[in-house]
RNA sequence: GGCCUCGUAGUUCAACUGGAUAGAAUAUCAGAUUUCGGCUCUGAGGGUUGGGGGUUCGAAUCCCUUCGAGGUCACCA
């Protein structure tokens, strides 16, 4: 049993001896620094089940725990804070425990599935920072979701059809040469992007000279011919016209080859795959369905609207009037083919911008008015916008930052700080470039994942890469240092000890790894990697003044240096488990 | 305009979801160290939690109001 668990029993028992009342709940919280103890009982909630001074009441059950509890120590009561002190040999058994545990705090699987969606890009143009949000938060937020015990499939849903394709398609066609990938020697997600910016170029051009001709502005946009022969391309494609969907294959296969290759870089990756090509026309057999059961209903001419306003929303179609899918229908159908595809999940995640806000809470609301279980374990995974010192990213401006680019602008920082600091001489180049990479990616990925998912990010690079501070090489950096601490070391792994005195700081390091497998849970429950990475950064400061007060391979004792080695090792081991939620690698030195 | 989110040291973020004197980092300043205006230590200043009201033993956190930033209000996705 817990701690707290133990503590809340005993109080509880002794609560109701002493004052022949009974207690549901007792309240605890971490002992600030400035006391002495090592966990804290707030008495204020007590004072509703009976009315007494919080001090006195304090003191009598304080004492009553050193009486009766094993484990307690000592205590003091300060205000309405009963502290309590726990006796070393407590934490040095909780050690033991666990130092040989792999992944402690790891919950192992149980049968609970969820689907985690995140990506889901457009395939017209390369993926952007705010692509490189999404997945990080996605895939972590599912790597969190496993740890706190549930199965996990990851999935992503790639807009692939609609007019945004059509204009790289048309511009291809038009200027492109019979240009692929490999004889441009790009990628090919960069290659259609280009084609797409191609097109506005030409479309607005289009404009101008209509305009010119004496054209309004507004009927200009709609009259210019590249825009008139896309828009009859998307309709050939519906229609199922040969041509065009094999080039629309084609051209769609270049995308899917560049993002492998981003996501590859990234670290991410999925489970399966879900088309927009594919899913938009699921959802309508649902419709019949909620007309049936009332949920719809249709207006005069033919459409078909769901009334949310007793909720407090408005109404909302879900069918054409030409009975065509809009994207609720399509939302509605794909989400329950997927839990037909995975009868396993009893949950889904969208990992999805707040700019769709609105659309998930319609969308939840309407599953829920359908009647299915599950919609009440939806969650939409909404993130806030990734902005630049230089203001906000808009890709009509060009001020946008292409993932790939990124990284590659993250390692060499990387790589020009580390060499001015001279660590990895004696490296072989290629060990030094997977290093660069390792820290480069984990500043970024850092970065952005310690920030609270919903509040919005500025976005400075130089300012991410520094190995000082709350950030990712810098938490690389002191476990590279524990590998070399142990490297030294040679320790007998398998000394137990039981009875010492602890150090302050020992106890304060072995408190904060107690902590981990509470941290996963809330991390889970609040879908927040910010969670565990600010987690992590406060077990490094906490080994940092470990580190610096005591010494380690110079302990006086051997089984003092055993057993800080053992902790160090154990750091360094949790380290390593909270980065890889957050998807970040750990260097064994740098 | 309606609805949603956010507002915390100069800056970037925390604050165990209502708990003790709101914490880190970074920047700034002052000392120590010194082939160095660099690196590394030590310390200090820095806050009416946007403003105002309320709820209670207790509020950055919950409610109301006001200001500011952003998003969203398509038979687009």
């Amino acid at each position: 049993m817990s701690l707290q668990g133990t503590l809340s029993h005993h109080i509880k028992t002794g609560f109701s001896r002493l004052y022949n009342a009974e207690l549901n709940t007792v309240e605890f919280q971490s002992t600030r620094k400035e006391f002495e103890g090592d966990i804290t009982v707030v008495l204020f909630p007590m004072l509703r089940v009976i009315k007494m001074n919080p001090v006195q009441l304090g003191e009598s059950l304080g004492q009553y725990l050193v009486d009766n509890v094993a484990e307690v120590k000592g205590f003091n009561v300060v205000k309405g804070f009963l502290n309590i002190v726990i006796e070393d040999h407590y934490f040095i058994n909780f050690f033991n425990a666990i130092k040989d545990e792999d992944k402690f705090g790891f919950v192992k699987e149980d049968t609970n599935a969820v689907i985690v969606e995140y990506s889901s890009p457009n395939t017209n143009k390369p993926l952007h920072l705010g692509h490189v949000r999404n997945n990080l938060l996605g895939y972590s937020v599912a790597e969190i979701l496993k740890a706190s015990g549930k199965k996990v499939y990851k999935t992503q849903i790639i807009n692939d059809r609609g007019i945004h394709i059509c204009k790289s398609m048309l511009a291809w066609k038009r200027y492109g040469n019979n240009e692929s990938p490999a004889s441009a020697g790009l990628k090919g997600d960069k290659l259609v992007g280009n084609y797409y910016v191609k097109f506005d170029q030409e479309y607005k051009k289009e404009i101008a000279d209509l305009i010119a001709n004496g054209v309004s502005e507004a009927d200009a946009k709609k009259q210019a011919p590249i825009l008139i022969e896309a828009q009859e391309m998307l309709v050939k494609w519906e229609a199922g016209n040969e041509e065009v969907v094999s080039l629309w294959k084609m051209m769609n296969g270049w995308v899917y080859e560049g993002f492998e290759i981003s996501y590859k870089n990234l670290g991410v990756d999925f489970d399966s795959y879900y088309y927009e090509s594919d899913t938009y026309l699921l959802g309508k057999e649902f419709v019949t369905e909620g007309i049936n059961s009332e949920v719809f209903f249709v207006k005069e001419d033919g459409s078909v609207w769901c009334d949310l306003t007793e909720d407090g929303l408005d109404e909302k179609i879900v069918l054409r009037a030409d009975g065509t899918a809009v994207y609720m229908t399509q939302d509605i159908g794909t989400a329950i083919q997927r839990i037909k595809d995975y009868p396993d999940a009893s949950g889904m995640v969208y990992t999805v911008g707040n700019e769709q806000d609105y659309h998930f809470k319609v969308l939840f609301l309407i599953l829920k008015k359908l009647g299915f279980e599950w919609a009440k374990n939806l969650f939409h995974l909404s993130y806030g916008m990734v902005d630049l010192p230089s203001g906000k990213m808009k890709s009509r401006e060009g001020t946008v930052v292409d993932a790939d680019d990124l990284i590659v602008e993250m390692t060499t920082t990387a790589q020009e700080i580390s060499q001015d600091l001279g660590k990895l001489d004696g490296y072989s180049e290629g060990e030094k470039q997977d290093i660069y990479k390792t820290i480069g990616l984990g500043a970024l990925k850092y970065f952005i994942l310690k920030v609270d998912p919903k509040k919005r990010i500025l976005f400075n690079p130089k300012e991410s890469v520094d190995f000082q501070g709350n950030t990712g090489p810098f938490i690389q950096y002191t476990y590279a240092r524990i590998q070399a601490i142990l490297r030294k070391a040679n320790f007998d792994a398998s000394a137990m000890l039981s009875d010492m005195q602890l150090h302050p700081k020992e106890k304060e390091l072995i408190k904060q790894l107690q902590l981990f497998p509470e941290v996963i849970q809330q991390g889970a429950t609040n879908h927040s990697p910010a969670l565990i990475a600010n987690y992590t950064y406060e077990l490094v400061k906490e080994f940092n003044s470990f580190y610096q007060n005591v010494s380690i391979l110079g302990a006086e004792k051997q089984s003092e240096k055993v057993f800080r080695v053992q902790l160090a090792n154990a750091v360094a081991n949790t380290i390593k488990n909270a980065f890889g939620l957050l998807g970040i690698a750990v260097p064994e030195r740098m």
